[in-house]
DNA sequence: CAAAAATGAATGATCGTTCATTCATTACGC
DNA sequence: GCGTAATGAATGAACGATCATTCATTTTTG
């Protein structure tokens, strides 16, 4: 078996694991196991767990980012913008519920927790233009400078769009309340509408 | 010692341990040793560590119910009576910090899902009228009735407002944004405008 | 056959929980 | 009123279970 084979295995079998029974639910040895693997390799393909933790969830952001940028024409409307990357990113969440299900539960844990420190601490790479949050930045950004964005701080506005978009796809994949285009479509909507600047 | 003051200082021990550093970093022994008891004194008035842990949340969620309560004209317009509610969540998360981060906790851990599971399935206890979902729930039911709130699934209604109002109070707890009262009524008002019918 | 990869039993640390013991308080006998 | 017995709250050392990690050994590869 090829080497990155196993690396890619031992990924997966975090995913499932920690997707469906938290972190909790998944210890070396179970990784291991699962990944049809001897917990001892797991040590050959990262440093230790918290390694493969932060391995994971870097690699989520990465394809969720690349997805999200496919199809974004950036010379669109900026209300057309905010639809495609909102109704993407909900997209994208509830065709890949395991993966949605692990960046939560990454973002409540310790792990999260310092990751946004080092984030906003010391950030050399955020020259990385590709990130999904200086996308929405930019659109954000501008946005307000031509007023049809409220004046909002950067924050308030990521969690007027984000927040429910979070929300409505934790509700579906837990089996809440089931999504469909049209129901995606007025979500969006909803959210730009918090976002508009009052005529 | 009164009885019942033991209680509520492992009560308060425990929710500064696990707001602060989460359930990983609230131990039985960091518990009771906050709380100036043995540990042994946990299982005198818990029957054991996760009674302890669903208990102090019923608790918090109670004494939000009641704050939310206090000021509630039933009879005011739906738009003023959504902005009271929400400001008044937003108001009471960013005054009792820890308050908010341990329902987080909670909300995002084991213990959370089986509650909500619980919640779902045998549900005999609903009939308290005075429950914060209830409160909401009426009042997005006679908003779409009366044709002034969109016609979308009830959960989907919850999101669009809560989405945004825990985001926001995460954010401003953890220092990346500045809430005011201004602020606050500015997101209060955002997340009506997400809801509300088009003209 | 030599080097690299994989193995999984062993290790030490940490956790929730238990229980024999201590001790302050109360109730009782005289 | 005083000495003694009974009570049960409080204690914290000890236990068993679980975890991440290590490493001597075996297996695979080239």
């Amino acid at each position: 078996m090829a080497r990155d084979d196993k690396r890619e295995l031992l990924l997966q079998a975090t995913l499932e694991l920690v997707a469906k029974q938290g972190f909790h639910g998944a210890p070396c040895a179970a990784i291991a196991e699962q990944a049809g693997v001897a917990t001892g390799t797991i040590y050959r393909y990262f440093e230790n767990k918290d390694v493969l933790i932060v391995a994971l969830y870097a690699e989520l952001e990465s394809r969720i980012t690349t997805r999200l940028m496919e199809g974004y024409v950036a010379d669109r409307p900026i209300c057309d913008r905010f639809m495609h990357l909102a109704m993407g990113v909900l997209d994208y969440f509830i065709t890949h519920p395991l993966e949605f299900k692990y960046i939560e539960q990454f973002h409540n844990s310790p792990y999260g927790t310092d990751f946004r420190r080092d984030k906003l601490l010391g950030n050399t790479e955020s020259s990385d233009s590709s990130c999904k949050c200086d996308i929405y930045k930019r659109l954000f950004t501008e946005g307000v400078e031509l007023q049809v964005i409220k004046d909002l701080p950067m924050p308030v506005l990521f969690d007027l769009a984000f927040g429910p978009v979070v929300s409505v796809a934790r509700n579906h994949i837990l089996g809440f309340i089931q999504l469909d285009d049209l129901l995606i479509q007025q979500i969006a909507r909803a959210c730009w509408d918090s976002l508009k600047r009052h005529e």
